[in-house]
RNA sequence: GCCGGAGUAGCUCAGGGGUAGAGCGCAUCCUUGGUAAGGAUGAGGUCACGAGUUCAAUUCUCGUCUUUGGCUCCA
């Protein structure tokens, strides 16, 4: 007998050998009808593996995380399964799962390539397969045997992975004629896979490497439920609506001319005025936080950046030099501030008792992308940075960087950005090539980071390997509508760049120091989070940003004196107004998809001339009631002010 | 950069070897006077660009550019 303790920490006893699916069925059958997995002493293993001694466990379903990776992990099986029935010879890479449903490289046989077209039918069949409900069979298998049975396919993508196992740790899946490497787990049987969707192709390199082979990479979802997939395929239809180049679009707040080039956006008036409005809401944050603003220009003399170590880094992935005619300097287009702002930094001789200086620039900066990767305004070939860059003593590092956390954390608040994921990125201690400075500066910046965040209290994600060349970072991660990740703002510290740049301080001893460099961006760049800004409010953006507040409704011509009374009035308190010229030119007419995310209406007619008052609606509320110009005023700054209440002490 | 998909009116898209289509928008006029609206008429396109096949190409083929889903990259 063996005692297996459930979560609540209850024991019960089975024979030796007893599943998780029996465990499942004693406790009750409609669990056991739901399970998809079990996990015993905190490994995900298959119902159907035969459990020998004493153990903890957990019955994982549907709703939980493991459960759904068990459901995906087998469906890119049974997809793997149809695909090797329908063109015989496949060679098979690896078949995870993701967030949202699983892929499979594969590499189809004499060179076919497989199109979208061909989901359907892939589809249909894997539904045909599933409903044989298969039993999912787990073995294992020697090493040897292992090289062999994929020998006789001839799959050396599979043989590679093999000869990286170690032997005694191979096992192997079979369902009906289709038998995989794979480490498990799976469903007991594939008929539980009841809907499935394969939502894209795409190319992948073999092991991700660029170096390697392209691999056909198969992209699906499924479900238990049909009616799960078809809620699934509506939701990612609403968050299509929520892509923020749509919307750009529509609201016209952007646009991309080929005449000026991929990647390059034009910011239209409106989009422009929603940029310039968070531009200064970071502007008036940053004066009360002790930031100065400076300006830099747009191109640098190629030796800052052999200085900094970036052109050796990046300069042949860049923008190339730009050359004068006859003195032969040689400029780049800055792909970064941080040169200049050392620069202004050395102006002067620094006293310990100046820093922290903290230097703050909206710096546009420009990198060469490769066209592939470019995306909307959230990847880009020309981009502005909240920029600055703190300069401070070592004392003052671990304070400086959470005044910075407080800073983001004003900004996320401010625009309700609650899902955020905060990532401490670290170098990589097997590629020390890939960074620069000694490891002892690496070791304080890493600790101060590390540090800094738990006194925060902040939960955080490590990344190793994930570091810039001069530093390690905290990242802030916000998904967009359709849950792909982008990093907005960032804080790395920096021990390197003060080096290279031969910063220095006279402290209290008399003597000189390096101070510590912060680079910090809490919005990221303008470009990428006027997109997941977009994308979070689907254009229905706060009062404070709306780039358009009122339209002014008159009802009759013969009001018009009176409108424009109001207008004038209106453009003075700062309100960004549009006016329906339906009955005299007053304005330019209102068109009906704008009308559709302008918050205010205001209704000029007789009875508001003789109270001297406007008539107000709110989208999506309706009628306000009557009120002077002055206290709709009063109203939307109010409404303002309560979106920004104690933002800024 | 690599592997797929796409490029037709301002927008969203249908079509298809032989006068180029719809809806929305736009323009003009009408209607509507407490209203996030209704109607009529009209303007608009070298079917991304270049080459090839063909009597004939927007349609088929190839190339280029742009865009898009991924991969790689992301100071």
């Amino acid at each position: 007998m063996i005692h297996i303790t459930l979560p609540d920490n209850s024991v019960k006893e089975f024979e030796a050998g007893i599943t998780g699916f029996d465990i499942a069925q004693s406790i009750s059958p409609r669990l056991a009808k739901e399970v998809l997995s079990i996990s015993v002493n905190g490994e995900v293993w298959d119902l159907s593996r035969p459990i020998n001694e004493d153990a903890s466990i957990n019955l994982y379903k549907w709703e939980d995380r493991q459960g759904k990776e068990t459901f995906w992990h087998s469906s890119a099986h049974l997809m793997a399964e149809t695909i090797e029935a329908m063109y015989p010879g496949t060679k098979f890479g690896i078949g995870p799962t993701v967030d949202t449903g699983f892929y499979y490289d594969i590499e189809l046989p004499d060179g076919k390539v497989l199109s979208e077209k061909d989901l359907a039918s892939i589809e249909k069949k894997m539904l045909e397969l599933a409903r044989q409900k298969n039993d999912i069979v787990r073995s294992e298998i020697s090493k040897s045997d292992a090289l062999k049975m994929f020998e006789a396919k001839n799959d050396e993508l599979k043989l590679e992975l093999i000869s990286e196992l170690e032997d005694g740790t191979i096992t192997l899946y079979n369902q009906g004629n289709f038998t995989d490497l794979c480490r498990g787990p799976h469903l007991p049987n594939t008929g539980l896979i009841k809907a499935i969707k394969l939502t894209s192709i795409a190319g992948a390199y073999w092991r991700g490497d660029e170096k390697n082979k392209m691999l056909t990479r198969v992209y699906g979802v499924s479900f238990p439920k049909q009616k799960m997939l078809e809620e699934y395929l509506v939701m990612i239809e609403e968050a299509k609506k929520r892509d923020h180049r749509k919307i750009g679009k529509e609201m016209e707040l952007f646009a991309f001319s080929e005449n000026v080039g991929q990647g390059l956006p034009l910011w239209l008036a409106k989009g422009a005025q929603l940029r310039m409005e968070l531009e200064s809401f970071l502007k008036r944050l940053q004066k009360a936080h002790g930031y100065d603003q400076v300006i830099t220009p747009h191109i640098g003399d190629v030796k800052l950046y052999k200085t900094s170590g970036h052109y050796q880094k990046y300069g042949a992935d860049s923008f190339q030099t730009i050359k004068t005619p006859s003195e032969g300097e040689e400029y780049m287009l800055k792909p970064m501030n941080c040169p200049h702002h050392c620069e202004i930094y050395k102006i002067k001789p620094r006293s310990y008792k100046d820093l922290p200086v903290r230097m703050a620039e909206f710096g546009t900066v420009y990198r060469y992308e490769q066209s592939g990767e470019l995306h909307g305004l959230t990847r880009v070939r020309g981009f502005t940075q909240d920029d600055a860059h703190i300069f401070c003593r070592p004392d003052q590092l671990k304070d400086e960087f959470k005044k910075v956390i407080d800073i983001v954390f004003i900004i996320f608040k401010a625009l309700s950005f609650e899902n955020y994921t905060a990532q401490i990125s670290l170098r990589d201690p097997k590629n020390p090539d890939k960074y620069i400075g000694s490891a002892e500066n690496w070791d304080k910046a890493e600790r101060a980071i590390i540090e800094a965040c738990e006194e925060k209290g902040l939960n955080t994600v490590t990344e190793i390997g994930e570091a810039a060349f001069y530093g390690p970072k905290l990242d802030f991660m916000i998904k967009d509508a359709l849950g792909r990740s982008w990093q907005l703002g960032t804080i790395q510290v920096d021990y390197n760049l003060p080096e290279r740049f031969d910063l220095e301080y006279i402290g209290s001893d008399d003597n000189r120091h390096k101070p510590v460099m912060i680079h910090r961006a809490p919005f990221g760049s303008m470009e990428r989070f006027v997109a997941v800004l977009i994308e979070h409010t689907a254009g229905k953006f706060p009062l404070w940003l709306t780039p358009e507040q009122v339209v002014l409704l008159p009802i009759s011509e013969k009001y018009n004196d009176y409108a424009k009374k109001v207008l004038k009035f209106l453009n003075n308190c700062d309100i960004r107004t549009v006016i329906d010229d339906r009955n005299e030119k007053i304005g330019r007419k209102i068109r009906d998809n704008e009308l559709k995310r302008i918050p205010y209406m205001l209704i000029i007619g007789e009875k508001e001339v003789e109270k001297e008052a406007v008539s107000v609606r709110k989208q999506g509320e309706g009628d306000k009631g009557t009120m002077t110009s002055e206290e709709f005023v009063e109203l939307v700054n109010l409404e303002v002010k309560n979106q920004l209440s104690g933002l800024y002490n």
